[in-house]
DNA sequence: AACATGACGTATT
DNA sequence: TAATACGCCATGT
């Protein structure tokens, strides 16, 4: 069979991990681009997690409004559909979002508390 | 190869 | 906290 090995991946090799795990933050907590990045074994590619979630198929289902920047705020431009629709799956998880910013939640588990730590 | 762009990050002021 | 500047990585012109 004639493979062309002159082209890459049509789906990078990088974006099954990202999306592995980024379907594994739970409900109710948040993480930065960067932090998914490094987890998935990607220092210093937070843009890749971004382009990754772009490109994932809506048959995973994947709970990508739970990556925000690693300031805390939602990356979509203030007011946008995407940036609304970010916003109001994140309250329906109980995350206070506040001009566009996640505010700390009452209660994080321990294990999740270095996500929360936006400096402040 | 230079330059621009982006669902980003960090340091500095 | 906010505004700016600069760094980083991938992709497309």
């Amino acid at each position: 069979m004639a493979v062309s090995k002159t082209s890459a991946a049509a789906v990078p090799e990088a974006y099954p991990r990202i999306w592995a795990v980024v379907a594994a933050i739970p409900a109710g907590s948040v993480l930065g681009y960067g932090e998914v990045a490094r987890r998935a074994g990607l220092a210093r590619r937070a843009r890749l997690v971004s382009k990754a979630l772009n490109a994932a198929p809506a048959k995973l289902k994947l709970p990508w409004h739970r990556v925000l920047r690693s300031d805390g705020r939602i990356a979509f431009p203030a007011g946008s559909e995407s940036f609304r629709r970010q916003a109001r799956l994140l309250e329906r998880e109980g995350v206070s979002v506040v001009n566009g910013r996640v505010r700390a939640p009452r209660d994080v588990a321990v294990a999740d508390l270095d996500d929360w730590l936006w400096r402040r």
